[in-house]
RNA sequence: CGGGGCGUAGCGCAGCCCGGUAGCGCGCCUGCUUUGGGAGCAGGAUGUCGGAGGUUCAAAUCCUCUCGCCCCGACCA
């Protein structure tokens, strides 16, 4: 295509609005423009890379034996009446009214609207096993989008819905699409990683997502530096402490700690590490309020804390509650003598001896507390994120921590929705059975920016190959006729050899062809001139390495499909 | 929702403290010259200063309210 044909509104500044590279860059080189807060348009160029990842996913998806449909943006709150989301989604869900004042939402995720598909037109054990996928529009009301196509509130998202007679045929599938996954994201050119991941409010029995390795991600990932255990920060489990400390108890003695409510005051005042505290921190669910403990150095697991719990929203008390329950301002609370609320202990905090920990009383704290003998909890458990050093849960190594950007995410579901919305078939004895469901994401537009995160450099993006929205960009430098003349025969040459070729036709000096250029990221740049053709070449420019070369106009095809060859095998890291 | 910040030309910003009727760079339009890494010269267009109300002889500037956007946090495939 032309350059002049499409609209790429080039930046050469800085958007002000944007954060991250890959948002930046998805800006200025004139992939996205912003309607709204999390809400974009697509422009040509952007459209062509969402396709290409759309392609590859479908293609995968396809071969793993899933059948693509397209379900509504807009359902009725019956449905999700049915499974309770309609209240459990909570703000995230965008409802509206239609004009007989019934409840609609759009969807953020489609298992209600796929179930009763199900429910409707399935009936035998021998329709199944069944996967449905769609690449649709999504809408979830973030509380802050952010990030451009990272964190929208309207995004594409491909999602796909297994039905299986029984607990190993999900698991089949369920393989299916994580293997199915593996292959998406390596096509895409991206360094990614599988890790064992919370289910949040999709819900299930298991679940991995997969994260792009990236300095910007939002997730916190860890891994054994050793074994093949790798988990998000939500999810990873943390062991109990090994050995407990066995120095000898010494007397508790109260100490007047000024002004010192942070973690980090206290340990400046009084000179101890963070990991002689003993933190207590007091969360209130809506009915009641309850005591955390967990070592200086740590922090609490909130959803961890939540399954404990058996609630789905906590927070902080504030400083009134702190108040009345300890007596103390917000900054001095502490486990001894604490009475009235249920207390839970992280089961780091038993191995201690000798600890420090709030006073229950202004300006003052309790040195040498001990486990048992000054304070105890109603249950000991794992209730802290795991951190770097710690030991991997599987007894393979040391956690290192990464961060990374969700970009695909696998559930196994089990009857969850089955269950609430009777989605049965009849078994071979006629009897009536729960269909087995899984469910499986991938982020479309999040695909694709991670992608820039992680192939870039300071003039622009280097698309991988595989999803490049043009794969040659062909720069005409001079204005003669013998440039316009061998440009139109490589134009036509490229097109019937199979490229995507992106023809600057624009009356542009060459600095700013070659800026844009190297900006959009094609892979291959071919440069026509007057300086070349004296000599009877063009120049070939491998965008990501920068590497220039002259070759003749018969000679380009079979060059150009050697570099791209080499692309594809090895997508470049 | 809490904290912080910003809304002035298409984009990036100055002007606001200290009120006097809006400016810079880039982009855009016209002409000439130029033409292999974001050209030069000359000329030109573009603003309800986010919106509403108030104070004042006079408001981009001060006050109140409101809307939008960005960042941090909480939240979230």
């Amino acid at each position: 295509m032309k350059t002049s044909q499409l609209l790429i509104p080039t930046l050469r500044e800085e958007p002000g609005e944007a954060e991250i590279v890959s948002h930046k860059l998805m800006l200025r080189a004139g992939l996205i423009r912003k309607v709204a807060a999390g809400i974009y348009t697509y422009l040509p160029l952007g459209l062509r890379v969402i396709r290409k990842v759309e392609q590859i996913i479908r293609e995968e998806m396809n071969r793993a034996g899933a059948q693509e449909l397209l379900m509504p943006l807009a359902s009725p709150a019956e449905l999700w009446k049915e499974t309770g989301r309609w209240d459990f989604y909570g703000k995230e869900l965008l409802r509206f009214k239609d004009r007989h004042e019934r409840d609609f939402c759009l969807g953020p995720t489609h298992e209600e609207i796929i179930t009763d598909l199900f429910r409707r037109e399935v009936k035998s054990y021998r329709q199944l096993p069944l996967n449905f996928y769609q690449i649709q529009t999504k809408f979830r009301d973030e509380i802050r989008p952010r990030f451009g196509l990272m964190r929208g509130r309207e995004f594409l998202m491909k999602d796909a819905y297994s039905f299986d007679r029984d607990e190993a045929g999900a698991r089949l599938n369920y393989q299916k699409m994580y293997d199915a996954y593996h292959r998406i994201f390596t096509r895409c050119g991206l360094t990614f990683r599988a890790v064992e991941a919370d289910t949040g409010l999709i819900g299930g029995t298991s679940s991995h997502e997969f994260m792009v390795l990236a300095d910007t991600g939002e997730e916190t990932v860890l891994y054994s530096d050793q074994g093949t255990f790798a988990a998000n920060v939500e999810r990873a489990e943390v062991m109990p402490p090994e050995q407990p400390e066995n120095d000898p108890m010494k007397p508790m003695r109260s100490v007047p700690t000024p002004n010192c409510r942070t973690i980090e005051e206290v340990t400046t005042f009084l000179k101890v590490p963070a990991n002689r505290l003993v933190k207590t921190l007091l969360y209130s669910t809506g009915k009641e309020t309850v005591a955390v403990l967990v070592r200086g150095d740590h922090a609490v697991n909130e959803i961890k804390l939540k399954k404990v719990l058996g609630v789905s929203e906590i927070e902080l008390a504030g400083p009134a509650t702190v108040e009345k329950v300890t007596s103390a301002p917000l900054g001095f609370a502490g486990p001894v003598g604490l009475k009235g609320i249920r207390i839970f202990a992280d089961h780091a905090i038993p191995a201690l001896r000798n600890v420090v920990v709030g006073g229950n009383q202004l300006d003052t704290h309790l040195i040498d507390a001990n486990w048992q003998r000054d304070f105890s909890a109603d249950q000991v458990l794992d209730l802290r994120n795991a951190q770097a050093g710690d030991p991997s849960p599987r007894k393979d190594g040391i956690l290192k921590v990464a961060k990374g950007i969700e970009v695909g995410h696998v559930f196994m579901l089990g009857t969850k929705y089955s269950q609430a919305m009777k989605a049965t078939f009849l078994d071979p004895q006629g009897k009536e059975c729960l269909a087995v469901m899984g469910c499986y994401g991938i982020g479309v537009g999040r695909t694709a920016a991670s992608s820039i995160e992680q192939n870039h450099d300071e003039r622009g993006i280097i698309w991988p190959y595989a999803i490049a929205p043009f794969q040659v960009h062909l720069l005409p430098v001079s204005q003669s006729e013998k440039t316009a003349g061998a440009t139109t025969r490589l134009y036509n040459d490229l097109l019937a050899a199979g490229f995507e070729v992106l023809w600057d036709d624009r009356e542009d000096r060459a600095g700013v062809k070659f800026n844009d250029a190297d900006l959009i990221g094609a892979p291959f740049q071919v440069v026509v001139g007057d300086k070349g053709l004296a000599d009877g070449v063009v120049e070939v420019k491998v965008r990501r390495s920068g590497i220039k070369s002259r070759v003749t106009p018969s000679d380009i095809i079979p060059y150009l499909r050697k570099l791209s060859a080499e692309a594809d095998s090895a997508p470049a890291v």
